[in-house]
DNA sequence: CTAATTGCAAACGTTTTGCAGCGTT
DNA sequence: AACGCTGCAAAACGTTTGCAATTAG
């Protein structure tokens, strides 16, 4: 199944890439794209994060009950807040552990995820009474 | 909001204890208890199943679409296989790492999930062919 | 011309919720 | 008696899929 062109895959790659999103889920992007192109569907949302996936432009995080999209591919950890549900990049290096990980575990490993959870500096300073659970 | 006591509770704290499930979903949980307990209904599964994650009896994990269930209480990693699904628990010394990060990062970290994901060694031993994607 | 891609809407699997009645305290 | 918990069934939610029409190569 050789992949064709189409401009609405070409605008949702955009909009995970630039638009002021930050690791949106399928339905922030349609929102997004929808604004610059109307008519898009949902579906095709979805087909097509699911290609960008596929395809590596994209990695896909799951959060909550949903999966959020993420442009970029460089190696590196989110955070979670679990205050205001935004998830932060950051970097640390974890090439050592996963390496002796994979030398002790008995499994073939291909990739991995490390995923920290708290709350994030802006919802700490913000809202000191914010305690959510 | 006192918790009272309820063998439905009970039940299904005992089945991801130690039925001869390995992380259990929900639904996995419902069929297991429906043998002992044939009343039991999902909502209830579902109740309960969040009640103890709260009270930190159990720990949930995501694994595709759904929500997994562990006993395991004590800091350890997981193992997704994408060939049969199975969710494995390994040990490994994340605490410098983390104390790394938490120094690091400006945000306020609380806890972490770290997964890998790979095939399992049964699955390249038991069926070579398998390629899945 | 071919076949990948689309919009639409229906279907899916997981999870949550409203409610009246039951069970624990 | 008070109120948390239950079963049930409906609904919510994110996601996938079948289809005929459109569009890229």
């Amino acid at each position: 199944m050789r992949t064709r062109y189409s401009k609405q895959r070409e605008a949702i790659l955009e909009a995970v890439r630039q638009g002021g999103l930050s690791h949106p889920s399928a339905q922030e992007v349609h929102d997004a794209i929808r604004r610059r192109m109307p008519g898009v569907s949902l579906g095709t949302v979805y087909r097509n994060l699911g290609r960008l996936v596929e395809s590596g432009e994209l990695q896909a995080i799951a959060r909550d009950g949903a999966v959020h999209y993420d442009a970029t591919l460089t190696p590196h950890l989110h955070f979670h807040c679990r205050s205001c549900g935004g998830i932060f990049d950051f970097e640390a290096d974890c090439a050592d552990l996963v390496e002796m990980i994979e030398q002790d575990l008995e499994h073939q490993v291909e990739g991995y995820e490390f995923h920290l959870t708290g709350r994030c500096r802006s919802c700490i300073d913000g809202s000191p009474a914010q305690t959510d659970i």
